[in-house]
DNA sequence: TGAAAATGTAAAGCGTGCTTGACATTCCTG
DNA sequence: CAGGAATGTCAAGCACGCTTTACATTTTCA
């Protein structure tokens, strides 16, 4: 499952410890997520769309 | 999270059964979320959306 | 250039998502 | 009413999501 939180975030100017922080996880989470290796939960997934205003289809693709 | 999978299976006429076997997943997995005891992976909460044709946060609800 | 910030990675540990197998209960319907 | 279908639930087991701690590498910029 691909995502462009990377994107997403590098859009806004945010490293990726001040997205874990608004996101309430640890750095290497995020980091983990954009490079990756695994999928959120759905919850994370919703407080990932939900931070940057999008539906979740738009920040994950199959 | 809450979700309503046993209304949009209902309203197709399908077991619990039937819908495990069309998301690959086994018949406790669709109890299991329909009774909320636990929140699915994002690659089945895909699956689950698509089959309905809706979005996930039509399924889903935080 | 050199120091600080940002990113990448690893290991160990905990909780959860999902499995199979089995069994009990409830619901249909012939 | 009887018997099968559907649903609910439990237990054991495996893989993954996320944590903390720690350290290496890359990037940025004064």
């Amino acid at each position: 499952m691909k995502n462009c939180i990377q994107e997403l975030r590098a859009a806004r100017k945010w490293s990726q410890a001040d997205l874990a922080e608004q996101l309430d996880v640890s750095r290497q989470t995020v980091n983990a997520l954009e490079r990756g290796r695994y999928d959120p939960s759905l919850p994370l997934a919703f407080r990932i769309a939900r931070l940057f205003g999008v539906a979740i289809e738009d920040v994950f693709q199959p």
